[in-house]
DNA sequence: CATATATATACTCAGATTGAGTATAAGTAG
DNA sequence: CTACTTATACTCAATCTGAGTATATATATG
């Protein structure tokens, strides 16, 4: 009964995708490519076809894909998710493969204004870097509560629970922090999925679902992606937003020196809300992880700050070194 | 470049695996089948083969294997990783496919001594319940540092990091808590990683490897698995220690009732450490996670406990509840 | 140069949480 | 009745956290 014969791997395909962040200006970026032969316009992320016989791991091909697709290094990568479901792939002209989608999350300093290098290299691949709130409007809270919540997304939401089984009200509230919860900024994937299967994100037209009702909403719900890419995307968001207070991630995306409002912004930008400065300090000296330059930065206005860089050792001397914020 | 026709899925099959957690008598216990084609006598995780055709998600197909393998049904079901590495999933015979493994952490009550469906069941297919730290020795410390750790692994390990590069030596220090750092109970994963790295586990001889010279090593560290299913296992039990202290997962493996004692012993149980007594009900009863029944059990001496049992509600009411100890 | 303005940095303080107890209650075994 | 066992209540100091106030040091302006 469980012999290998039963591993008949005819029809199925594994793909590889690269959600790749990268930091401008304190906006979170996401990078997006876009081919000629598929070109319906929307963004993707880099991928590709794992090919056992020319990469010896998934996180090889994927690396090769990026640097393939955009000209790109990357730095810290990590598995997100495997999405299996029928579906969610699918394109026109596709129904030789069942594709298996490999989600990844990669960090990396090309965005920055002073890496010619990779500005370069993503000029001639066609690639770019976008911001991810453009994808996600209602994870910004950084200038308060967004309005769109309260003005589209939780009144159609809503609305389309009420006619669902008691479980979809429980899962909106949580995801969406009705009834007086706190908004957690990890469940970005959370909500996404509810949007998606309210139909009120436009990628639900490729599973066929009539969409002339609620069309009027795609304005609200943020730019689409190709394939599944916007779920890996928000899986990405969430796995980054939560593996921020644990781990020192966020020193893959700065500079080697920076102030410690440079730090503090950048976490907030991916975190999506704001800081208490002041705390944000203490926590950060507290936990030991950036040491002073000597040298001090002269800014825009206001008295000069201190550099500091990331003290690399801080890995060897806590668990779980992160910003618990 | 990016056309679909290099999604070509030939010699890739995709192989599901399952780690079901079960428990009895405060033993934290996982689910393993033998099958006769394939009985060198090692364990195996349920496990087969993803077919779209037959199971709409990986989810579906997961819960008909263990259905199918050991008469069981699964509650909570989660996805752990995808391994996609050359090697790991080899046997002689199967050059054909490419396998690609992607692992689950099942939760399970069939193995409590009142079940006797499931027992049935498991007799009936022999599948069976073992307990997990005949895998992991050393990661029970609920009587204290388990001596294998300081009598046999930490001497050979940090003899076979010595020789690599700085990267094994820092490795080896977070992971085994060298130089008085803390144990961290969800590092079960980078602890076999290292033994395997290594070549002290009994599974590297499918590499090819040459373990004439470490085979005495074996009997010190743990039961083998077949194919790549310890290492599932070491995944699964990471992530369940992990998802403890911020989900009431526990309570998937009890039963209806329990005594604040019962509940303490199993925590214990899953997290391979002995926990402060009074500290553990103040957690419980200031999360709100039980509500007394009414009613008292008759133990073995001592005075009665109160019975409890899990409120669901605080799924609604607090964003991440569990047993931060 | 004095002053407004902006940013950086230091320090305070009350309340909550945590780790590690002591004290007392309510059963069983002999 | 006494010893023993387990359950439950309460204490206390150290630490952590959220939300401030106060002060320092720059630039821009009249």
């Amino acid at each position: 009964m469980l012999t290998m014969e039963r591993f008949d791997g005819k029809n199925i395909a594994i793909g590889l995708s690269a959600a790749v962040v990268g930091l401008k200006d304190q906006t979170p970026l996401i990078l997006t490519i876009c081919a000629e032969d598929q070109g319906d316009g929307q963004d993707m992320l880099p991928f590709g076809p794992f090919d056992p016989l020319r990469h010896r791991t998934f996180e090889l091909g994927l690396r090769a894909f990026v640097e393939a697709q955009a000209g790109l290094q990357i730095g810290h990568v990590e598995q997100l998710y495997t999405f299996g479901d029928r579906g969610r792939h699918a394109q026109p002209g596709d129904k030789a493969y069942h594709v298996v989608s490999v989600g990844y999350l990669a960090l990396s300093r090309g965005a920055a204004p002073e890496d010619a290098v990779s500005a370069e290299a993503l000029k001639l691949s066609g690639a770019s870097f976008q911001p991810w709130y453009v994808y996600f409007p209602w994870e910004d809270w950084r200038a308060g509560r967004p309005d769109v919540l309260d003005q589209h997304l939780l009144p159609t939401l809503s609305d389309w629970a009420s006619k669902g089984d008691a479980s979809k009200a429980e899962r909106l509230k949580l995801a969406f922090a009705l009834d007086g919860l706190v908004w957690d900024d990890e469940r970005v994937l959370d909500r996404y999925e509810l949007l998606y299967e309210a139909g009120l994100v436009r990628e639900v037209a490729v599973d066929g679902r009539d969409t002339t009702l609620v069309s009027e909403m795609f304005v609200h719900t943020g730019r689409p992606m190709r394939y599944d890419h916007r779920r890996i995307l928000a899986t990405a968001i969430s796995r980054l937003r939560a593996k921020l207070k644990y781990r020192p991630l966020v020193f893959e995306l700065m500079g080697d020196e920076f102030t410690l409002t440079e730090l503090q912004k950048t976490v907030e930008a991916l975190a999506g809300r704001h800081l208490h400065k002041q705390n944000f300090r203490r926590l950060v000296e507290a936990n030991a992880l950036v040491e002073p330059t000597g040298t001090s930065s002269v800014q825009t206005g206001g008295r000069p700050a201190q550099l500091f860089r990331f003290r690399r050792e801080v890995l060897l001397e806590r668990p779980a070194p992160g910003l618990r914020v």
